[in-house]
DNA sequence: TATGAATGAGTTTTCATTCAT
DNA sequence: GATGAATGAAAACTCATTCAT
């Protein structure tokens, strides 16, 4: 089994995810992406659903190495909430967010998959919800709203925006979400007190 | 065509999308649901697509007359917060919020529905955003977050919470979001000022 | 679901058996056999195994009411082994034979499918054993090799023939064992004494 | 092309059909139980056909000489039978009996198969007639039952054996099978003649 | 000598859709 | 108005076989 042909299959894998979803994304759509014959799916891998959690372990591994080193060098909620605008347009560009979504979102057609997909979205969780808690710091919002809480709602939203961006094809509606972002932060900032 | 025959196809489909999913919802699966010939639905809808269509345009028209009495009837912030959280719950339970985000994450795979369902959205952005103004008043939270960029974000929200709903099984974790948005309320109230 | 069509898969699905063998048979050779399209046997069966089991009733249940008739109207033993023979020859050119012990070495392959067919394969030693205790009557013999063990040897040897044909292309091997049987009888009928 | 390979390949093979049947023997299944790559079978044997062929002589040319070694050293009728049940119920439990009747069931299907599988078992039907004509000696069964008929017989027996036993899982079975033999022979001994 | 990689043709099965009645 | 029968296209997956190394 060649590192390299396996690379070319979940790599086409994923783009068959990002541009036709989860329900087009086929033994035959992958192959014809990647240009091999479809039986070196089942070669590699076996299943489409072995595939389909390997694109995501191998997207998910991408991803949290880049986020984990940007939350940890991000000290104010300012440069937080500029960190995760970053990361978001950057994910949801090059179709991570859809990827992820679609996958999330299979998985009440395929139980045995979603049990899997949940497994792997734990860390996703506690990674938001380390930085929720480093953003807030001791500011009284914390009592208000729990970092747990607020990293469920954050990442409610990371799985929304996928939707929304299909509702919103010029991607307008998605900038004057971050543009409120932006302006939030400072305003968290402030309720954090002086030394934050 | 017999009007009741037309509802009966439409109710047997948006309860197989509720609980088969986009992909699980097949016309077999429809006609077994309502106890039909699969035929009938190409008799009376000519495509599954189509189908598809009627069932959100339905379920649409039933809901947004809900949410618009409640919204009307609704006043402060907290009873708008309320409102919102009833709504979101009902919603989810019947399995609106479900339907509604399979059908906008099959939008990818078929882009004919997508273009549909895009149009078919429009009216709620509106609804949510003149409810969000109608909490804001006056605030000088209105300033710093429009209400139009507002209604986006509660939209991706609840789009986004059928996903997350999936990755949350025993449902605790969707409890915690509404109650952070009932602690926010009165928060935004007191924002806005004494006289809201 | 017309009663027809089903019996034109069965037969073409018998046919099938028959001149290609167990692994010959695909819902590809059938359905070109019979002249219609594969999908139609998965709309009547819902299975291949489904269909190869009915073929198995349908047959076996034709058979079984010739057989019980044949025996019950003999009653020496040169009768009975006229009977059986006429009516080997007659399963042998008809390809009863060959589908009964095709299934029947299926079961190795298709452990699931093998347990239904030996539950079938029950009514056929009953049915040979009772021939049995006829033909023996009070015959010395039947001390010697009770009936049910007979009866055993008896339906080894109908598995065996349609092996056996295929190694005696021309059938002269064939029409020797018949010789051999028939004249083995009156032997039998002198052991079991004068008033047999 | 080591020899030592070609037996492991060839011992594999048997195996893999002993075990799962001629359909689930494939070269994955075969390369996978030898531990080696399933090129190699084809590297050693050109088709899998071949490799079946090679099985098939393989075993027949061991089995063979058990058997007539066997048949020379018995001399009465209780001896050939008892020889008889002793290796038949060897070969059964080795898988001899099974591989052997999987062949030429498989012969059905693939004609090409059977016109080679036939030609190898002419010299089991002359070993077997060999063995009858010595032990019917001057019987004067010989005369109602010519010996080559007797032989068909038996194959018939040997090869209907292997179905029957599926149908027959604890076995049971068979034992009352080689029981009846056992008590049959002496009769035929007494047949014979007080010289034989 | 041996093998890992790759594939075309084939397998069972599902599905949206059509059509005669 | 309604349906049972039928099908072509496509799904996931398997398999014997080839070939470069």
């Amino acid at each position: 089994m060649s590192e390299e042909t396996r690379l070319r299959i979940i790599e086409a894998c994923f783009e068959s995810l990002r541009e036709e979803g989860f329900t087009g994304t086929t033994a035959r759509s992958i192959a014809g992406r990647g240009g091999f014959n479809s039986a070196l799916i089942f070669y590699y891998f076996g299943t489409l659903d072995a595939l389909l959690l390997e694109v995501l372990d191998h997207s998910s591994g991408l991803r949290m190495q880049r986020y984990s080193a940007a939350v940890a060098q991000a000290d104010t909620p300012e440069e937080l909430a500029q960190v995760a605008a970053d990361i978001y347009r950057e994910d949801l560009e090059r179709g991570y967010i859809t990827v992820f979504s679609e996958l999330v979102g299979a998985s009440l057609a395929r139980p045995e998959l979603g049990e899997e997909i949940v497994r792997r979205s734990e860390p996703w969780i506690d990674l938001v919800e380390s930085a929720v808690r480093k953003a807030l710091g001791g500011s009284p919002l914390a009592a208000l709203a729990p970092p747990r809480d607020l990293a469920r709602l954050i990442i409610t939203l990371y799985l929304g925006i996928n939707l929304f961006s299909r509702m919103d094809p010029d991607g307008s509606g998605m900038e004057s979400l971050f543009g409120l972002a932006a302006r939030a932060a400072p305003l968290l900032s402030a309720l954090s007190g002086p030394e934050a």
